[in-house]
DNA sequence: ATGGTTGTTAAACAA
């Protein structure tokens, strides 16, 4: 089972890049953030003539999630118990007997700003959601956008971005807290290249110069980690004209 | 370089 996360900041512009993109690559389940699209709105039929099912939550002008999947979703959900808020960042289904939690984390914008602070909340809210999730469904897989670099390899120039926002302590902390009910960041159970990124700035020629950090994140409990068996961020979409500023990371799953 | 770019939506906000 394939599968793999995508922040595409706007399907409507990136529609074309995600047909392609899943057409090359087949994946199980693809999960979208910032989809930037109403459900009234969203490419249902574009994607259906892809082989894709869509499971969506969005709204306008910001945020939206959704899942694309080659198989029937079931229990669905998208509003999280203690997350009530008009703001569309989260949707969780079940595929193929997989229990999948599609994140798109708050920014945060700047650390000590109001929405800093909201994004810690959050992230305790989306933590107690998780344990209740694995209690449920056991096993469970959360992938997204998680706007936080785990550790100073995730980050270009770490000196640089020292307790800057994705990067801060307090938000460490937060996915540490995430990890420690028993999650795995699979990137990791594997080799990987220094400097390996899924996120560069649009300004100032980032990508070209590997500017970049590691924010897009796999997480799996601990059977679903022991049959991980690669993942990978795919970089060439970064290299397409009018590109995302994210990178898809992709895992494969033996079940 | 206290800058730079992109997306949405109509001058500013979010990332």
């Amino acid at each position: 089972m394939k599968i793999a996360t995508w922040n595409v900041n706007s399907l409507k512009v990136r529609l074309p890049q995600v047909v392609n993109w899943i057409g090359a690559h087949k994946p199980d389940v693809l999960a979208l953030q910032e989809t930037k699209v109403t459900d009234e709105n969203f490419p249902a039929v574009e994607i259906n003539a892809s082989g894709y099912e869509a499971a969506f939550s969005g709204q306008k002008t910001y945020n939206g999630v959704a899942m694309l999947t080659t198989t029937p979703v079931k229990d669905v959900d998208t509003n999280f118990p203690g997350l009530v808020t008009e703001e569309r960042r989260t949707i969780a289904a079940t595929v193929n007997g997989v229990r999948i939690v599609n994140l798109y984390v708050v920014n945060g914008q700047e650390v000590g700003s109001e929405k800093y602070a909201y994004k810690l909340k959050w992230l305790d809210a989306v933590a107690d959601y998780l344990h209740a999730q694995v209690e449920k469904w056991g096993d469970v897989i959360v992938v997204g956008d998680f706007n936080i670099a785990p550790e100073d390899r995730d980050v270009h120039d770490p000196e640089a971005w020292r307790e800057q926002i994705l990067c801060s302590t307090p938000e460490r902390e937060a996915l540490q807290k995430i990890l420690k009910l028993g999650f795995s960041d699979v990137f990791r159970k594997f080799e990987q290249d220094d400097k390996s990124f899924s996120w560069w700035d649009y300004r100032a020629a980032a990508f070209r110069r590997n500017m970049g950090l590691r924010i897009d994140l796999v997480l799996a409990t601990e059977r679903l980690r022991d049959v991980c068996i690669r993942c990978d961020i795919d970089k060439s979409p970064r290299k397409n004209e009018r590109p995302s500023d994210h990178a898809p990371v992709v895992a494969e799953f033996e079940v």
